[in-house]
DNA sequence: GGTTAGGCTGAGAACTCGCTGACAGAGTAG
DNA sequence: CTACTCTGTCAGCGAGTTCTCAGCCTAACC
């Protein structure tokens, strides 16, 4: 969660979905615009001179194809983080994710939308680099090859169990209620029980005990879970 | 306890709770405002612009999505901490603790409302004041983390007890009464004994004592209890 | 020193919460 | 089509927690 200051711009015509984004991105340290249109899109993108665009594709006058032509044309080779909805066709998204552009389907999770963020940006300015790595006490994630090693020992996650343990060493040391995983880890519009924490969290000890030394994910009766770092371990 | 000055809305259509809620935080040293119902909720917050929105999820006329997402929309990004009552469909809850968001379930306690409103506050304005340490003579509570040491030793404390611990250093050197203990530790509609009191503090000193040069939390007969802290120890 | 009200604490009953294994359904690869 | 993985639900277990109570202890006042 570092704070870069980066300015992104918000293209989605729903409104709940704009504001989520909006809240989330500020939250997280950017500098956030949003409009709800192509033709705006295009025109406060040329002034503000985003350092990436969020982008729905399926977007009441123009497509995201069209802005982003539009864009190019006028020489922004801003990045783009395309959102589409999962049942729109494919052919709508075909060849656009040239470049260091990148396409998430919704509806997304947080998390996975403000981690591709960074991944894009860290890929475009590559003056700041190597930032894939997030090292916490005994984990290490290779952001880039979606990779997890424990003290060196890779270990196979499924994307959801990848998505929690991301999410809980980003805000280590810090006690996360159920609600916030599930807000932030699951996608927006997940309508289940919170019980699906417990059994992820589970499943996480599972793979992750048996190469570690010490309790890295402590459960805080009451209040919730967190990522636990040792003094005089690594660092 | 500091005197931040900041300002919170209060928005839930139950009028006792909503009265003790102005009471408490306006002791508390904000500035309050209090309305019972969405609609208000919306106005009163465009116009006073509040530093963070206790916000009932429940309410009359519109439900708390409705409310955030109107107060989203109209570009208002200020955190909010939703309140519903344990009995309510957890979905209703979902997606809605984006960013720094919080949640907590009615009844709570006073004390535990305050703490995190402040930890959300703390949190959201950068200033990064890293005051979520409370350190009073040789005890410190990391409140991100909730964990409690005494003089560097961590030792454990169910929710409860933590509660207690936490009032009390906030009043250090301050005698306390077993029924302010009571109003601020316990939730809000407990009727049961004081005795409890005396009970939990029982249980304090059998894990603090043991590590502590001092008696920690003495007891003033007939009036209550009170965290002291001696000159010349730590400091 | 005796009396008494208030405080302390161990025991225990009731309950809550989190953990886990089992399983069903969706999705996917072969 | 089959086999596999992944997701999400659920129920039962067990440990931890909450709260009450009774009997003991102690401070304070006579």
């Amino acid at each position: 969660m570092s704070k870069t200051g980066k300015r992104v711009l918000i293209v989605e015509d729903t409104e709940s979905v704009r504001e989520l984004l909006t809240k989330q991105l500020k939250f997280a340290g950017f500098e956030v615009g949003a409009v709800a249109n192509g033709t705006d899109a295009v025109l406060v993108a040329e002034k503000s001179k985003p350092d990436i665009i969020v982008l729905d594709v399926m977007l009441p006058d123009h497509d995201g194809f069209t802005v982003v032509k539009k864009l190019r044309s006028m020489n922004l080779d801003v990045p783009v983080l395309f959102l589409s909805a999962k049942d729109e066709p494919e052919n709508k998204v075909m060849g656009l994710t040239v470049g260091g552009d990148d396409y998430m389907t919704k509806p997304f999770s947080i998390d996975e939308l403000t981690a591709r963020i960074h991944a894009i940006l860290r890929r475009s300015q590559k003056d700041d680099a190597e930032a894939s790595m997030l090292e916490v006490g005994e984990i290490s994630i290779d952001q880039d090859a979606h990779e997890v090693f424990v003290n060196g020992t890779p270990i196979d996650l499924s994307p959801t169990e990848y998505k929690l343990l991301r999410f809980l060493m980003n805000n280590a040391n810090r006690v996360m209620s159920k609600a916030q995983i599930l807000d932030h880890v699951w996608e927006y519009d997940f309508n289940g029980e919170m019980g699906i924490v417990e059994s992820y969290v589970s499943y996480l000890r599972k793979k992750i005990d048996p190469l570690s030394k010490n309790e890295l994910i402590q459960t805080k009766r009451g209040v919730g879970y967190m990522f636990r770092t040792y003094k005089n371990d690594e660092e």
